[in-house]
DNA sequence: ACACTATTTAGCAAAATAGCTAAATTGCCA
DNA sequence: TGGCAATTTAGCTATTTTGCTAAATAGTGT
């Protein structure tokens, strides 16, 4: 599958968009993570994977544990890209001035 | 659905990223849409159906045709504010100086 | 080697998704 | 009203996704 692709599927769903926030503010293990979600730990286990199929995150094992780190960069790439792809430069650069709806 | 939910999946179909990049160069009838993909008829229109539900198009009819309009404040709207959520303001800042991978 | 903890993998069921064709709807025009 | 074009809605199937529990794997410490 095309990186574009993994990564949108990656943010459709709710749970992941909500680890990779938790992840912004740092570094956590699995068991962290699946401590915040109430869902099974094999459910974000299944849900980091994705993550990291899409490079949105990386893993790193320290000693007992796996330690998932938030790639901003990866996150601010495509999503980013696709932003410039669709939405004219205007709307882009006016974007904080506007209130919500 | 939760709006930002439905924003994102409505945006993990390729299809239909690639409909809102059409409709970024201009209005377009269903029937052109259609046109430019390689599948049927109907499936192009629940697609539209899925984006017009997130407030990523706007449609109106015109005559005979229904002709779809991107709402380029939604798309950067929604998921600028989930890049600012997720990515440190000096990624976001720097964006444009890195290099593809 | 054994036990213990952390995490992933396997396998299953329910729900959602995306495609198709056929039928219904809407508007235009003779 | 009848017919045609454009589009959507209905109903179906195949695939994917997400959750679960149970079992396997990997690392630590005794």
């Amino acid at each position: 599958m095309k990186s574009v692709s993994r990564v949108f599927k990656a943010l459709a769903d709710p749970t992941r968009r909500q680890i990779l926030q938790e992840l912004k503010e740092g570094e956590l293990s699995a068991g962290e993570i699946t401590a915040k979600f109430p869902i099974s730990g094999p459910s974000i286990s299944r849900h980091l994977s994705i993550l990291k199929g899409a490079d949105l995150v990386a893993e790193r094992r320290e000693g007992n544990r796996i330690v998932y780190q938030l790639e901003p960069e990866q996150v601010a790439g495509v999503v980013g890209d696709f932003l410039s792809a669709v939405c004219p430069t205007q709307v882009l650069r006016n974007r904080k001035r506007k209130r919500s709806k």
